[in-house]
DNA sequence: GCCAATTTTCAGAATATTTTGAAATAAAAC
DNA sequence: GTTTTATTTCAAAATATTCTGAAAATTGGC
């Protein structure tokens, strides 16, 4: 876009580390469970820093038009890259979000509703099969179940692990929200406890 | 182990939240790029409380000698099962760390050595290579490279993005790093997290 | 309405990951 | 040492995931 000639060597470094950048963001995304492909193209968009339209993507990754459009969806899904017209251009044009904290913020948040809160809510489930101590079913009826069976112990010891479980899960739920809510939530973070050895 | 009738009522509770537990477990690994039967194995270990061998982690998941055997193997590796000898049995047995915050803190630990610290040293490789402002190489040599090209904002842009970059993962590096070393540091962030409106 | 440009979809192909099982190795018993 | 039991290894098979490409659908211009 910028510059046409790219013997110059600026532009052949600047290129190279690009294309390392990318790379990067690809296997260190795939190290989480992110498709490498959906880390590649947001990070394509995210290194070029302006607006690119599918062909620039494809050709950029050398991945198919099928999956450029796929892939550019979900990103969108994620609310990570959003769409944008070009005057006088009739193709759609993408641009990944600059602000590195926002980002981060997008992806939690994200992240929070489709796993942390699932998961919250069927471990919950599961310690109301076994319930003793907390509310929930568990079998027949009222107060004082028929006879203390030998197994009694080891549910005792069982709904402690879990409610163990849930107390953790429960606590990055707590911290997700807060550092989804606040600005500069994980800088606060970060100062906060440093101050406290 | 405890029970030998299963058909009184609680344990088949007891059964089926265990499994459920697994499986929830299970889920929750592959999300976040663990492979899923190396969180069952943990799962069915850290549920059960106590020691088994291969052969109850092969029948209890339905999954073969070598699997149990290498999946065993890389749990070891990670710190979070350890290896224990039952007087009078030649087998060997495993059990799993109960405490949920070591537990995480050690995970914590393992990902930081095997992911954070490789990216942010080939993150800092990278901004090197378009070095302006901080140190680095670049190209030839002295003070004032030769012509001001046509892509000398295009750099600027480039490097601002990355040094973005690096300062979140720097970021998080120091958050992981305070997190392993405290006993309680995450209850304790939270809890700073939330005074601090 | 039509036409051309662009985007989406999805069955099948390509790739990557995980699992098996049996042979090789190691360890304990004697 | 031999025998028996337990564990590890790893090539091949099974499974799961990701990608392609061309047909179908959509969109914008007129």
């Amino acid at each position: 876009m910028v510059g046409i000639r790219d013997h110059e060597p600026v532009q052949r470094t600047l290129r190279e580390a690009r294309d390392r950048f990318i790379a990067l963001w690809g296997q260190m995304a795939s190290n989480w469970g992110i498709p490498r492909t959906m880390a590649e193209v947001h990070a394509v968009l995210f290194i070029a820093g302006e607006p690119m339209n599918t062909d620039d993507v494809m050709e950029g990754l050398g991945i198919s038009r099928g999956n450029a459009s796929m892939t550019l969806r979900a990103l969108q899904e994620w609310g990570i890259v959003s769409r944008v017209h070009l005057r006088g251009d009739r193709k759609e044009y993408f641009q990944a979000e600059q602000d590195i904290w926002k980002l981060f913020r997008t992806i939690l948040r994200e992240r929070k509703k489709r796993e942390i809160d699932p998961l919250l809510e069927a471990l919950r489930a599961c310690r109301n099969l076994t319930s003793t101590g907390s509310g929930g079913s568990g079998g027949a009826g009222g107060a004082g179940s028929r006879r203390i069976g030998p197994g009694r112990a080891s549910v005792e010891a069982h709904n402690a692990r879990i409610d163990s479980m849930l107390a953790f899960v429960e606590m990055i739920d707590s911290i997700s929200q807060r550092l989804i809510a606040s600005g500069k939530g994980l800088q606060l973070a970060a100062k906060l406890l440093a101050k406290a050895s």
